[in-house]
DNA sequence: ATAGTTTTACTGAACGATCGGTAAGTAGCG
DNA sequence: CGCTACTTACCGATCGTTCAGTAAAACTAT
């Protein structure tokens, strides 16, 4: 009854003229997010993506209605987890400063688990419509965090001397910056790579203070 | 005798159609530059380009010698003076800790005086030949610094419980990530803000710590 | 000072290539 | 037969780029 995503998904498929191949819609919208990640979005043609496919431009068109289309869904795939977040009990019962925590290690996480469409979304220019709705959602989930270090400035647990805007900006640049360059399977763990971050932004780089 | 590049600059030009409108390589590179960014290398038409500029598209072609071109020159205006951060007296003399200070406040003075040329730079892909070798510089700058790290850390200023190239890539995720929010003007200067990231890099977003 | 020449800074039209997208037809299945 | 999952062939639009021509400025010669 639930709407199942895994049927078939003949991905890196070696499928030749045998049967029917049949490429899943899963299946299409992992090769094109990675090749929109390769060479960015606008310079990826349909061509590309049907090559990388392994089929013809225009099967590519049974899938999905269009180039955009792709975009849209594939954002998806990367904001409805990252809103997700806020929703959890972890981002609304505590302090201020657990909440953050909490928030900005659940942050990591969806940027590690959906990597590929994260990636996306932190990429886009904001051309169209599709983009700068995305956008918007986007912002609309700084601005809560910003709403919680407010708050824990407030609190008195953050410091005072930086204004709360830019200490949320650059948190997140820290932790947006995580893929351009982290891949899984390497020796970082996730949840290694997680308290890593949360321990560099509170604490700082400074060898001095005792746990 | 020595080759100037500052001469007449007709930029926000209303030129009519009197006399001789007279763009020079300036003009033309801050003006593309500005709508990369906004748009985005690739999803940036020479069309585009000339419309900003308000002449004809071939009249580009004048003071260039194409797209590719464009960016080639645009990309070492940010990588020139990036580099040089690395050849002060700053970054040569003194401890680790304060060499490694002294490079991360320059980078964000150069992030910050040359905003749109290293926005572009950042935003690079590898699609061509002149971003592959832009990439490169950047790889070998950003590994410089991870030496710098490394020396802090042997120093014993640095803590040891975080990988040291994880480090040197979260720092530049916050510093590298100023270009997306920070506008010159406002109400932040470009000393405050350099001095902002060095104090919550070294120490943390937590209130403690005496001064 | 004037005429002639060269250089500078463009314009408008056109080039082949590639873009995203579509129309019509079909092979393999139940 | 009818449905799914394609294929080949093609469309108009737009891409970066080139080219022949030209008006205005700058330089040179008389």
């Amino acid at each position: 009854m639930s709407s199942s995503q895994e049927q078939k998904s003949a991905v890196g498929g070696g499928n030749g003229r045998n049967g029917r191949a049949a490429y899943d819609l899963d299946a299409v919208l992992d090769i094109s997010v990675a090749a929109f990640n390769e060479h960015g979005y606008d310079a990826t043609s349909m061509g590309q993506l049907a090559a990388r496919l392994g089929t013809s431009k225009s099967a590519v068109y049974y899938h999905v209605n269009g180039k955009e289309d792709l975009l849209r869904l594939a954002l998806e795939r990367a904001l409805g987890p990252l809103e997700a977040v806020l929703d959890l009990p972890g981002a609304l019962e505590g302090s201020a400063e657990d909440r953050l925590r909490f928030v900005l290690k659940q942050a990591v996480h969806v940027l590690v688990d959906y990597l590929p469409y994260v990636t996306l979304l932190l990429r886009l220019r904001g051309n169209t419509e599709v983009e700068r709705g995305a956008l918007e959602r986007r912002r609309s989930f700084d601005t809560q965090v910003a709403v919680l270090v407010d708050q824990a400035r407030a609190e008195g647990s953050l410091r005072q001397d930086v204004d709360s805007r830019t200490i949320e900006r650059l948190l997140f640049g820290m932790i947006n910056s995580i893929v351009e360059w982290y891949r899984p399977g390497g020796s970082l763990t996730r949840d290694q790579l997680a308290s890593d971050v949360i321990a560099v932004a509170f604490d700082g780089l400074h060898a001095r203070g005792e746990p």
